[in-house]
DNA sequence: AAGTTTATCGTAAGCGCTTACGAATATCGT
DNA sequence: ACGATATTCGTAAGCGCTTACGATAAACTT
């Protein structure tokens, strides 16, 4: 028999509200019997039901991760990576993440998430930039609080954690262009849409424009292998001096390369290609792949943390969080190989 | 204001009682009105809350999932496509899944999760070989219904989903000696208390002992491309002639053939080496990967609907089932270059 | 010393649902 | 037509916790 307050109470003599506060660290306990109950309660070890409490307190300290259901599978362990840093964070305040992947179907038409419905979380993180604004506002407008991943609605004032997508591209592109002399360089661009997108973008088309050369760019309505791959070809078509491309993620650019390889263009030698993400497998494809890399982890506990805060503390106003991404040079910008770290992290 | 049960019995004229056993499904309520309490609450857009639900059933519709909590990252998504199986199968049943990450401090000296302790969940999914078998024993005895996947603990009964791993092994020796003519083959294993390392060491074994070849083992404390890089010097230090190598996994077949690169020693010509997981870079890596694939997204499923199943309607017999594997031919084999797919999935 | 504040703790209601039990009514047998 | 059985539905208790409120006692005021 799982031990209730009730059972405390008993044991210690006293009633069950005073039990409650005392382990709820509540005032108006004296510090004798506070430490009494306390004593009992770990002798019995007790752990209070969170149905109960949630069905008291109206708060469950659970909390939703949302993400959509990509298909087929994207080739890197981004979501994982940010998982865990959600999850850590989360353990350490006592939350629990609940984790649902939607797809386009149940984005559509106001299908209220069961999630919330049932009460069943106290607030919502919503990853990736492939969720429908409209999916978003309707969740947003449902009252929950919620946290951005890599998406930021700008019309509104929701909370959102983003790396610094555009100084990504701008440092990539400037290296292309400072270390190895390249002007004529194309970008990959997933759906304009998609706000990782737009940032990634612009960012190339700063350090293009700083040099007064015009942006050549090539949309994908996906940002996969193969997206990647007819990138390529397009673009090489259409571009027959080009001497580098800018892929918008890391699988794209991977694409790209495997289409220049078909195609007898040497990478880099003939064509530089860098992309964005640093997926575990970068140091280990040929070449290299030179590429932006973001603190994922990072990423999920500033984005557990900032909804904790809002869900207990209330939010004043929005908070919308930018972080730093790193330049991670391997061999597929031109550069020589490197001693340091040859097999990645894994 | 949500809608309670409270105000559909008001609205619709019956008792709570009756508005639950309505909602419910149960018998005993007269169809008419069963109908017109299903419009009222369909009108005021009812949804239960699960805390009082879960408080009057102590049943929570929660089920848990817990993985180990690699560090690196491990080079694959495959956690990922496991728990998106177990999402959609959770979804259609109506339950949601807590995803819990743990690292060995937190499956020491009797921790108890706090999710079984607070009852935030009805049913465990544990996924991965490097939960410790006291960490699932333990897990075990506290009584809530458990699935294993990928893993398995013999001595107990344990419910568990596997991939055959011994077919998967021996499908793919058999393959490098049958259709490349190599008999001096290494295994790289995982440490010998997981049980897949085992499983896929038992399948090689039993191939190389059909054509009266000693086995050459290989053991790694981790399974990681680094592990599987050191692996690689090792064993062409100790078997010079050796013609072949059966990687416990992708990763480590990877980092294997990185060695031989730097080794001079050309794969597949020099060497063939194969992996196991059919991880979604495989087809991209130079050269492309043959390996043995599973089918996570329907391991995910079956173990949540065996869970469920448990938790719906009790156990009678352990439950171990074994899904079927595929080989997936590619070129690190020796095969030559395929037409088809020549990105991979994604 | 009487009134005022403060600290401690119990009483009891309530969170939104489920479910045993029994009452009322309807259906069936003969 | 009368008792026996089945169906429908309300009453009320209870799941394990929190919390407003009030009672009591202790510690201050001037």
């Amino acid at each position: 028999m799982k031990p209730s307050l009730q059972m405390i109470a008993e044991r210690a003599g006293v009633s069950t509200a005073t039990v409650s506060r005392a382990l709820n660290d509540r005032a108006g306990v004296n510090p004798e019997t506070r430490e009494h109950i306390l004593q009992i309660a770990r002798e019995m070890g007790y752990t209070p039901s969170m149905a109960a409490r949630g069905l008291a307190t109206s708060r469950t300290h659970n909390i939703g991760f949302i993400t959509y259901k990509y298909h087929p599978q994207p080739i890197t362990s981004y979501h994982v990576e940010i998982a865990q840093g959600i999850d850590d964070e989360a353990q350490q305040r006592g939350y629990h993440v609940i984790t649902r992947f939607v797809d386009n179907a149940m984005m559509l038409d106001g299908q209220r998430l069961a999630l919330i419905t049932e009460q069943r979380i106290d607030g919502l993180i919503l990853v990736g930039p492939a969720l429908s604004p409209a999916f978003i506002i309707e969740l947003y407008n449902s009252g929950v609080p919620l946290v951005l991943v890599d998406n930021m609605l700008q019309e509104t004032k929701i909370d959102a954690i983003v790396c610094d997508n555009a100084d990504g591209t701008y440092q990539i592109t400037q290296h292309l262009i400072q270390s190895h002399g390249l002007r004529r360089l194309a970008f990959f661009s997933g759906p304009a849409h998609w706000f990782s997108s737009r940032e990634r973008r612009s960012g190339y088309e700063r350090a293009l424009h700083e040099i007064g050369e015009a942006p050549r760019l090539v949309f994908m309505d996906e940002t996969t292998v193969s997206t990647g791959y007819a990138a390529m070809l397009s673009a090489l078509e259409q571009y027959p001096d080009l001497q580098g491309v800018v892929a918008v993620n890391d699988a794209t650019a991977l694409g790209a390369i495997r289409a220049c390889k078909e195609q007898g263009r040497r990478v880099p030698q003939d064509i530089a290609v860098v992309g964005f993400d640093n997926v575990a497998w970068g140091p280990l494809h040929e070449p290299p792949l030179t590429t932006v890399g973001m603190f994922k982890h990072e990423i999920g506990v500033q984005a557990a943390r900032r909804l904790i805060d809002v869900i207990e503390r209330g939010a004043t106003s929005t908070y919308q969080l930018r972080l730093g991404v790193e330049l991670i040079v391997r061999e597929s910008c031109g550069c020589p190989p490197s001693e340091r770290d040859p097999l990645g992290a894994s």
